[in-house]
DNA sequence: CACTATTTGCAACTTAGTTGCAATGGAGAT
DNA sequence: ATCTCCATTGCAACTAAGTTGCAAATAGTG
């Protein structure tokens, strides 16, 4: 992905373009799991990021919609980005997580209209507006 | 529940039978929504529980199986017991939880095994083991 | 370039949950 | 019933992810 296009995506939601923001959507849009504070910090490297601003950074992205925020086991936060095929991140949260129980990555993957479909009527009086599947298992490089 | 069955439950799960772990869990079995630590601290009332034997006994009864904790969306743990018909609580993870978005109040509900196994097979190559089905919107109360 | 609203950096703070350790007490053995 | 031992409890200190306040810096607009 071509840094025009990191930036094209940031005005696109209507965000400022810093060298910050760049940096930290570059390295959420080339994983392939979602990626915690720290791990963050670790991929930028040298180029010492406050921490605040980090977090602040992810905040904005999250409220903007541009990425969406899974809660781990030990009560920590990952972030993630999905984009669609025409590079636009996907806002919704109708998707699943995996969470392997051997190296602990958050993968995410959309889900069927069906599967969806059938989870949406769990029981009468409770109105569903969004959902989540989390999966526990092994990823496929841990197997 | 007699409070004999509360005593059965804990030897059940080969835990000892102390005044604590009784009322903790008496509270637990008589609600309808998972508790915060801070929820069934209020429930328990004058009698005051130290916070951290609170913890202790919570992360107990997850580990051995008799509860389960669910993690909110600020990062704070609640704990719910599920009592089948015959009053032995279930230990797998197989249900959804709601999530009122008005009142925050998060509900178990059991999952049909059709909802399940369409879920099972996601993606090639991960195994999946175990699965919680997040569900958010209004519940029945705040409609 | 100059202006202003937004963003950044630093220090201090918050708070759910944990750890260490000495005192207490449940439950099986005698 | 009393003894004994190991699990459990209580208290104080600690941990660490994430937040808040505020002054300094900077993107974007003209
Ligand atoms: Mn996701
Ligand atoms: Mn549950
Ligand atoms: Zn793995
Ligand atoms: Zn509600």
């Amino acid at each position: 992905m071509l840094q025009s296009e990191i930036s094209d995506i940031l005005k696109e939601f209507n965000l400022k373009v810093t060298p910050i923001r760049t940096t930290v959507l570059n390295v959420l849009v080339h994983s392939d799991v979602a990626l915690s504070h720290a791990d963050i910090t670790d991929k930028i490297g040298d180029e010492s990021v406050d921490k605040v601003t980090l977090y602040r950074t992810l905040n904005t992205f999250n409220e903007k919609g541009l990425i969406h925020k899974v809660a781990t086991e030990d009560r920590n936060w990952l972030y993630a980005i999905m984009l669609k095929s025409n590079k636009i991140p996907v806002s919704e949260h109708d998707h699943a997580h995996f969470i392997c129980n051997s190296c602990e990555k958050i993968f995410c993957f959309p889900v069927s209209q069906h599967t969806q479909s059938g989870i949406a009527s769990i029981k009468e009086g409770f109105k569903v507006l969004e959902q989540e599947i989390r999966l526990h298992g092994i990823c496929p490089a841990c197997q």
